[in-house]
RNA sequence: GGGCGAAUAGCUCAGCGGGGGAGCACCUGCCUUACAAGCAGGGGGUCGUAGGUUCAAAUCCUACUUCGCCCA
C-alpha cells in the first residue's frame, strides 16, 4: 500500500470552489447546439430578485441538475437555461421597504428615480443568487442566462401583450378586482389569499317602504350597507315571495332599493336575505349585473369611505364598520350580533385585507387560452409527475375567470398602450410618434403588467422568440418543468396557455412536482416565523453534495419533507464513506501504476479471470445500473439515490472491499499471488470509476474530485463522461446466488460468536456440514469465512457431525454450521435461542402449508408462485426438522 | 361546500397486489492497517379503524376517524 493521497476525513470546502471553477473553465456546462444530437432542455424556475435562495430553490435546482447531469452524461444535447425574475410587487415592495429604512419615500425619487434604485437592487441581488447557485453546484449554461426585463424579453412581452389585443383576446373595462390597499394596486385572483377568520355577522333590519314591516338581513361588513342597492331573496322562499318587487328603505341613508328574487340567494343561511353591494363584493357584482343594479363605490383604493358614503366619508372601513353598528344600533335597527366563521382574502404579498373595488382595469380573455391547455394535458402531450397534479390543473382552467394583467405599480413591463385627450387608445409593440386620430400628443398606459404574464413566457422568449433563433429551433421545446405544487395556477398553467398560443406547441413534456420543504415540525419556512434554514449555511458545514443528498433521498414526488439535521447527518457520513472507500481504493491502486502488468478492467476484451467474487460485484453493479437508469426515468430520483446508497455502503464497502483484502493483502511472491492482487485492482477501480459516474448527478463535486485521481481514464471529466451502461457480459446470476450463500455462512457464523460474546477478532473453529456443489463453493470462498468470520480452523465435511458442546445453526437444508466451544457454552440460553427460533419456523411453516392447502391458490395463483410457496415449504419442514432434533440433543 | 394528500419501528420517512425496509435513536461487543462521520451482532411493527374485492391486501375499492393542503 502507498502513503494516501487523501485526507481520512472528506472536506468539502477545499474541493468545491476549485472544482466549480475547473467546469466553468473547461465550459462543459454550455449547451453545445448540435443539430444531431437530441436536445434535452430545462429552463430554470428564476428565482425573484428579492433575496436569497432557501431550501425549497436548493432542492428544486438539485433535482434539474441531476436531471441534467445524467443527460450529459448519456450524450444528450443538453442546455439548462438559467436566469431570474423581476417579481413586480415583490421587488417593489421590498426595494420600498428598504429605502424606507433610510429615510426615502419613493413618491421623491419620483418614477424614474425609483426605478434606477430598482435595478441596482436587482443587479446586486441577480449576482448574489448566481453566487449562491454556483455553491450548489449546478451546470446552468451561464452563458445563455436570461432576465424577464431584458431587453429582448421586453420586446416579447409586447409583442404578446399587442397581438393577445389585436386578436381580442386582451380588453380593458370596469370590473370588480381585488385591490390592496396598502401595495396600492389591482391583483389577479390567486394572487388573493383567503384565511379562514372569526368574525361578527351582524342582522340588520332594513324598513319596508309604505309598510311597518322590516326584512332582516346578515352581514360580516355592515359599513358596505352604505354602498348596498338592493337586498336579494331566493324565488322559492314562501317567507319572502310576496316582497319581491317592493323596496326597503336603507337605514342612515334613506335611499329606496329594490327587493329582488335570485337563486344565489341561500335560504337556509342568516334570515334567508341578503343585502346586495355590487360595487364591494363578487357575488353581489354578479346578482347586480343579472338585475341590473346600480353599482355604488363607497370605499376608495385607501380603505377609506368615499363621498358617496355620506356623513362617514373620509373614515377608516374598519372605523365606518363600528360607527355603522352603533349607529343602527341607535336606531334600533340591529337584530342579533353572532360569531361566524368565514374566510376574509388577503394580498399574497403584503397581507392586508384586499377590498373588491370597481376599477378599470386590463384583462386577459381566459376561456379561449384555457381550452387547447386543457386539452393538451388531456390528451398526454404534456404529463404531470405525479399525475394526481393534472386534476389540480383541470379544475383551476375549467373554472377561471378572466384575468387581470394591469398592476399599479412602478417596478414591471409598462403596457404598451397610448392614451390621446381626443380619446383615441392605441396599442403597439413601439411608441407611435402621434395620435393617429387627431395627431395630438399620447401618453402611455403607467400601469404595469403582472408579473406572471411575462413569467408566462419564459420556455420560449428565453429562447429568443419572437425570432426564429437557431437555440429556439434547436431547444424547443424543453423537456422537463421542475417546480413546487404552490405555483401550478401562477406559472405552469399560464406558460401551458401562452405557448400553445405563442409556439403551437407545450412548453415541456413532463412537469416535475416537488414538494415543499418544511422545518423540523412540518411547518412552512417562513420570515415571520424564523424557522427557515440557510442553505448556504449547510453547505458551508456540510458541503454542497451532503445538502444535495439530503435533499433528493427525503422527497418522494409532490411530497413535502421536513428538513432534519439528523439526516443531513447521514448525508455528510455517506459522503465520508464514498471518500474513504475511494482512498482504499487509491491506496492500493498507487503502488500499482508504477508496476508492470497492470491491466484495466475492461469488460468487452478482458484477459483477467475473473473470480467468484469479482464477478458477483460486476453482476450486482450492472444491476445497480439498470435500476438507477430505471428509476431516473421513472422521476424517482429520491429512489434511485437510495439505491446507489446501498450499493456503495452494502455491496462496494460491506463486502467487497473487505474481500478484496484478502488478494490485496497476501505478500506471498507468487505469480497467483500477483495475478490475483492485480486482478482485484483492476475490478475495484472500475466498479469505482463506475459507482463515481452513478453517483455524480447527485454528488458532483466528491466524485468529479475523486474520478480524477483514476488512473486510466479515457475522458477529461466526470461530468463529461459517459452513463455506465447495463451490459450482458456482466450477467452473473450463478456468482450472485454463490456470494449471497458465503454471506449468509458469514452472517450465522458472527451471529453465534455473538451469542457467547466471542471478541472480534479472536479465531475460533467452525465446522460447517455442507454437500456438493455448496460444499465446494464454501471450501473455495473459505478463505473469506477465515477473515469475515474469523473461521479458524474451518472444517467444511459432508460428514461432519456437531460436536458435543456447540451452538449450531442452519442456514438452509443440508447447510449447517457448529461453533465448538469446550467449557463454554451456556445450554439454557442456546435451547432459548433454538425454542425462540423454532417457534418462529413453525409459524411460518404454517401460515404456508395452508396457503398450499388453499384450493383457489393452487388454481388460480401464477404457476412461479406456487412454485415459491412449495419450496419454502420444504426450507421450512427442513428447518423445524433440524431445529427439533438439536433441542433434543440439548435437553 | 368541492377536491387532494398523509396516517407503516421510539422519531423522520421509503415501499403501494405474492412473508414489511432505510436513516436516526436504543441494547451488546469492538480504536480489525479506507472510514469511530466507523465495524460486527441484536431488540423493536395485528402497516389509522371497519367493511369489501381477490387464491392472496400495508398495497386495490367503500365508509369512517385524526391531521394537513388547495379551491369556492
Amino acid at each position: 500500500m502507498s502513503e494516501p493521497k487523501l485526507p481520512p476525513v472528506y472536506v468539502p470546502a477545499v474541493v468545491e470552489s476549485a472544482r466549480y471553477q475547473f467546469w466553468l473553465g473547461k465550459e462543459y456546462f454550455i449547451a453545445a447546439r448540435n443539430e444531431e444530437r437530441t436536445p434535452y432542455t430545462i429552463v430554470i424556475p428564476p428565482p425573484n430578485v428579492t433575496g436569497s435562495l432557501h431550501m425549497g430553490h436548493a432542492l428544486n435546482n438539485t433535482i434539474q441538475d441531476i436531471l441534467i447531469r445524467w443527460k450529459r452524461m448519456q450524450g444528450l444535447d443538453t442546455l439548462w437555461l438559467p436566469g431570474c425574475d423581476h417579481a413586480g410587487i415583490a421587488t417593489q415592495n421590498v426595494v420600498e421597504k428598504h429605502l424606507a429604512e433610510e429615510g426615502v419615500d419613493k413618491n421623491d425619487l419620483g418614477r424614474d428615480g425609483f426605478l434606477e434604485k430598482v435595478w441596482e437592487w436587482k443587479d446586486t441581488y441577480q449576482a448574489r443568487i448566481t453566487k449562491q447557485l454556483y455553491r450548489l453546484g449546478v451546470s446552468c449554461d451561464w452563458s445563455r442566462e436570461r432576465f424577464t426585463m431584458d431587453e429582448g424579453y421586453s420586446m416579447a412581452v409586447r409583442r404578446v401583450f399587442v397581438d393577445l389585443y389585436r386578436k381580442g383576446l386582451i380588453y380593458r373595462g370596469d370590473y370588480l378586482i381585488n385591490w390592496c390597499p396598502r401595495c396600492h394596486t389591482a391583483l389577479s385572483d390567486i394572487e388573493v389569499e383567503h384565511e379562514e377568520e372569526i368574525s361578527s355577522l351582524t342582522h340588520i333590519c332594513y324598513p319596508l317602504e309604505d309598510s311597518s314591516e322590516t326584512i332582516t338581513v346578515a352581514t360580516t361588513r355592515p359599513e358596505t350597507m352604505l354602498g348596498d342597492t338592493a337586498v336579494a331573496v331566493h324565488p322559492e322562499d314562501s317567507r319572502y315571495r310576496k316582497l319581491v318587487g317592493r323596496n326597503v328603505i336603507l337605514p342612515l341613508l334613506n335611499r329606496l332599493i329594490p327587493i329582488v328574487a335570485d337563486d344565489y340567494v341561500d335560504p337556509a343561511f342568516g334570515s334567508g336575505a341578503v343585502k346586495v353591494t355590487p360595487g364591494h363584493d363578487i357575488n353581489d357584482f354578479a346578482i347586480g349585473q343579472r338585475h341590473n343594479l346600480e353599482i355604488i363605490t363607497v370605499i376608495d383604493e385607501d380603505a377609506k369611505m368615499t363621498a358617496a358614503a355620506g356623513p362617514y366619508a373620509g373614515l377608516d372601513r374598519y372605523e365606518c364598520r363600528k360607527k355603522v353598528v352603533a349607529d343602527l344600533e341607535a336606531l334600533g335597527l340591529v337584530g342579533a350580533i353572532r360569531e361566524h366563521e368565514h374566510s376574509l382574502g388577503h394580498c399574497q404579498r403584503c397581507g392586508a385585507v384586499v377590498e373588491p373595488l370597481i376599477s378599470r382595469q386590463w384583462f386577459v380573455r381566459m376561456k379561449p387560452l384555457a381550452e387547447p391547455a386543457l386539452a393538451a394535458v388531456e390528451d398526454g402531450s404534456t404529463q404531470f409527475v405525479p399525475p394526481r397534479f393534472a386534476r389540480t390543473y383541470q379544475n383551476w382552467l375549467e373554472n377561471i375567470r378572466d384575468w387581470c394583467i394591469s398592476r399599479q405599480l412602478w417596478w414591471g413591463h409598462r403596457i404598451p398602450a397610448w392614451y390621446c385627450a381626443c380619446g383615441q387608445l392605441i396599442v403597439d409593440f413601439e411608441e407611435p410618434p402621434g395620435c393617429s386620430a387627431c395627431g395630438g400628443k399620447l401618453e402611455q398606459d403607467p400601469d404595469v403588467l403582472d408579473t406572471w404574464f411575462s413569467s408566462a413566457l419564459w420556455p420560449f422568449s428565453t429562447l429568443g422568440w419572437p425570432e426564429k433563433t437557431a437555440d429556439l429551433m434547436h431547444f424547443y421545446p424543453t423537456s422537463v418543468l421542475v417546480t413546487a405544487y404552490d405555483i401550478i395556477f401562477f406559472w405552469v398553467a399560464r406558460m401551458m396557455f401562452m405557448s400553445l398560443e405563442f409556439m403551437g406547441k407545450v412548453p415541456f413534456h413532463t412537469v416535475y412536482i416537488t414538494g415543499l420543504v418544511r422545518d423540523p415540525l412540518g411547518r412552512k419556512m417562513s420570515k415571520s416565523l424564523g424557522n427557515g434554514i440557510d442553505p448556504l449555511e449547510i453547505i458551508e458545514k456540510y458541503g454542497a453534495d451532503t445538502l444535495r443528498f439530503t435533499l433528493v433521498t427525503g422527497q418522494a414526488p409532490g411530497n413535502d419533507q421536513r428538513f432534519r439535521q439528523e439526516s443531513v447527518e447521514a448525508g455528510r457520513n455517506f459522503a465520508n464513506k464514498i471518500w474513504n472507500a475511494s482512498r482504499f481504493v487509491l491506496m492500493n491502486l498507487g503502488e500499482q501504476e508504477e508496476a508492470a502488468g497492470f491491466t484495466p478492467y475492461n469488460p468487452k476484451e478482458t484477459s483477467l479471470r475473473l473470480k467468484r467474487t469479482d464477478r458477483w460485484i460486476l453482476h450486482r453493479y450492472n444491476e445497480t445500473i439498470r435500476q438507477t437508469t430505471g428509476l431516473l426515468e421513472a422521476y424517482e430520483l429520491g429512489e434511485a439515490a437510495r439505491l446507489i446508497y446501498e450499493f456503495v455502503w452494502s455491496d462496494f464497502c460491506d463486502w467487497y472491499i473487505e474481500m478484496s483484502k484478502y488478494s490485496l493483502y497476501l505478500k506471498e511472491d507468487t505469480l497467483d499471488a500477483t495475478e490475483d492482487a492485480n486482478r482485484t485492482r483492476a475490478v475495484l477501480a472500475y466498479v469505482l470509476d463506475g459507482v463515481m459516474r452513478l453517483l455524480h448527478p447527485f454528488m458532483p463535486f466528491i466524485t468529479e474530485e475523486i474520478w480524477q485521481q483514476l488512473p486510466n481514464r479515457q475522458e477529461e471529466a466526470l461530468i463529461v463522461a459517459s452513463w455506465p451502461e447495463h451490459l450482458q457480459e456482466h450477467f452473473f446470476p450463478q456468482e450472485a446466488a454463490e456470494i449471497q450463500l458465503v454471506q449468509e455462512v458469514t452472517r450465522a457464523i458472527r451471529n453465534l460468536r455473538s451469542q457467547v460474546q466471542l471478541p472480534p477478532g479472536k479465531k475460533a473453529a467452525v465446522i460447517v456440514r455442507a454437500s456438493g456443489k455448496t460444499a465446494g463453493c464454501l471450501q473455495e470462498e473459505g478463505h473469506h469465512l477465515a477473515r469475515l468470520a474469523f473461521a479458524e480452523p474451518l472444517t467444511i465435511e459432508s460428514t461432519a457431525v456437531k460436536p458435543q458442546q456447540s451452538l449450531t445453526a442452519i442456514i438452509s437444508e443440508g447447510l449447517e454450521i457448529f461453533l465448538p466451544l469446550e467449557g463454554v457454552i451456556d445450554v439454557k440460553g442456546e435451547i432459548e435461542r433454538l425454542e425462540k427460533e423454532l417457534a418462529q419456523q413453525q409459524a411460518d411453516k404454517q401460515k404456508t402449508e395452508g396457503k398450499l392447502m388453499s384450493e383457489g391458490f393452487i388454481k388460480k395463483a401464477p404457476p412461479e408462485v406456487v412454485a415459491k410457496e412449495e419450496a419454502r415449504r420444504e426450507e421450512q419442514a427442513a428447518r423445524v426438522a433440524w431445529l427439533e432434533q438439536r433441542l433434543q440433543e440439548l435437553k
